[in-house]
RNA sequence: GUGGUUGUAGCUCAGCUGGUUAGAGCGCUGGAUUGUGGUUCCAGAGGUCGCCGGUUCGAACCCGGUCUUCCACCCCA
């Protein structure tokens, strides 16, 4: 007997209302990338192990999906590799190619690999698929689609309020009000790291601070202190501990602690620039916040980071990431090359949608016209009919056999059709056809030669 | 990767200290209704109780393993 089928852990299926709902957040995203004048590009689902190892630091090598060679691999292994046991050195024999990670690296990969076909400044978006070997929970799952715009070869800080209008954009338009994009500055951390004198341990301390508010002052400081930062440095980082304010008060604050430093002052004067200009043009649903406890993990940012967090009340992880980078292209070679760019959570957005109930109930709608089937004759007329509604635009369609028109109308209702048509002998006969409105139960007659006057009226009702 | 949690019909879940033939609601199929869906009524189908092994006269229930779900870490979209 066969075995009961399954798919592995963290991965799903989709179904056709499931698809629908995707595509209208995939749709919104893609309008807004476009109408802020980034290309669409494409790379491959996976790429050699070398160009994404090492690039996310030793958690993100953990997490990415290897790919068994080919052949006989096992045979071409040394016996003193394979005696070893040392899972990293053996899996670098058998495994050339890795399922990518996210899409920012194979982008800077392709600006590197097509530098001389590009125009810079080049703002390209990419929505594809990416694999994580991650244990999955609510919102994380091992095979997610990101939505990534960035821009590389320009260092205007324009282009980072150009992000957060993009941002509230999206947001917008898709009905989602309250999100918070947090932003910080890599360089402030840095600052602050310089400024209490725990300049190598500025991973350390920044993962340590990023929990500040999940698991409070005094337990930060415990972990920074395990980490093997002073009491004296912790102490000094004392005022971060405490910021209140607005924004602009905040950075008044970074301003008097970060004074000795060159890099923090730097980071200061750049979101000072960044907030001052987006407070100036305004933003429509979403909030800008300063937080000077956002880290974010990836070691590549150097400049702004952002994150966008789901509205109060939603209990989900970020919707949305990004930063600039100042020289990711640099470790394939290609130096000076400045990048910024942020990502949408697709998953993460949809169920924050389906949550919130804020999808559009005309999604459900997947067919305007079902055509019932009365038999030989009036199928074909009906089918000339429906072919007649297709060319006007409607998404129409023919009950393929003549089976009971009771359950014909049940099939219409299940599919949520608005309109029947119902094309018998006398109809026929008549050159009419009789229109139900399945909503209201109406039932009007057209003529077979005018079915624009039909159409149009449906196309209003869409 | 660490610790915990979950799994019974298509779905949501009951199922007593281990004891005949494992239940409900919704959904599904058929009928009441041979040209009119949703409402109502009637009938029916559907389960090796996640999987493998163990204990027992006997296991959905106890034990071990495994897969899966969700949660807290880690990390992150």
């Amino acid at each position: 007997m066969a075995k009961k089928p399954s798919i592995p852990k963290g991965t799903r299926d989709f179904s056709p209302a499931e698809v629908a709902k995707r595509n209208y957040i995939i749709q919104t995203i893609k309008k807004h990338f476009e109408t802020y004048g980034f290309q669409p590009i494409e790379t491959p689902s996976f790429e050699n192990s070398e160009t994404l190892m090492g690039k996310y630091g030793d958690e993100g090598d953990r997490l990415i999906f290897k790919i068994l060679n080919s052949g006989d691999f096992i045979s071409k292994v040394d016996d003193v590799t394979y005696s070893s046991k040392n899972s990293a050195s053996l899996t670098s024999k058998i495994s050339e190619k890795a399922l990518r990670y996210d899409l920012t690296v194979p982008f800077a990969r392709y600006v590197v690999m097509h530098q001389n076909e590009i125009d810079f400044p080049f703002k390209r978006y990419q929505i594809q698929p990416v694999w994580r070997a991650d244990r999955p929970q609510k919102g994380r799952f091992r095979e997610f689609y990101q939505c990534d715009a960035d821009v590389v070869g320009a260092d205007s800080l324009l282009q980072e309020v150009e992000f957060v209008q993009l941002y509230d954009a999206v947001f917008t338009d898709l009905d989602l009000k309250g999100a918070t994009i947090k932003i910080n500055n890599r360089k402030i951390l840095s600052g602050i790291a310089e400024v209490i004198g725990a300049k190598d341990l500025l991973v350390d301390f920044t993962v340590a601070l990023d929990k500040l508010d999940k698991i409070g002052e005094e337990k930060v400081k415990v972990e920074m202190m395990q980490k093997g930062i002073s009491e004296k440095a912790i102490a000094k980082a004392q005022p971060l501990f405490d910021m209140t304010g607005t924004a602009f008060e905040q950075l008044e604050k970074l301003k008097t602690i970060l004074a000795d430093s060159e890099v923090g002052m730097l980071g200061v004067s750049e979101l000072e620039e960044i907030i001052s200009t987006v407070d100036m043009i305004g933003l429509q649903s979403a909030s800008l916040q300063l937080d000077v406890t956002l880290a974010r993990g990836l070691n590549y940012y150097t400049g702004a980071i952002f994150e966008v967090a789901a509205p109060e009340g939603v209990k989900m992880g970020s919707i949305g990431g990004g930063g600039r980078y100042d020289d990711l292209t640099g470790i394939f070679g290609l130096k000076d090359v400045s990048g910024v760019g942020i990502s949408f959570g697709l998953d993460r957005i949809y169920l924050v949608l389906e949550e919130l109930n804020l999808f559009p109930d005309s999604l459900d709608t997947t067919l305007d016209v079902l055509c019932l089937n009365f038999g030989k004759k009036e199928g074909t007329a009906a089918l000339k009919l429906v072919s007649g509604l297709r060319k006007q635009g409607l998404r129409a369609d023919l009950y393929p056999t003549d089976t009971k028109v009771q359950k014909q109308f049940k099939y219409a209702d299940k599919r949520g059709v608005p309109y029947v048509i119902l094309l018998g002998d006398q109809e026929l006969t008549d050159g009419k056809f009789v229109a139900k409105n399945m909503k209201t139960g109406d039932q009007k007659d057209y003529s077979l030669d005018g079915i624009e006057e039909f159409s149009e009226k449906v196309k209003t009702e869409i």
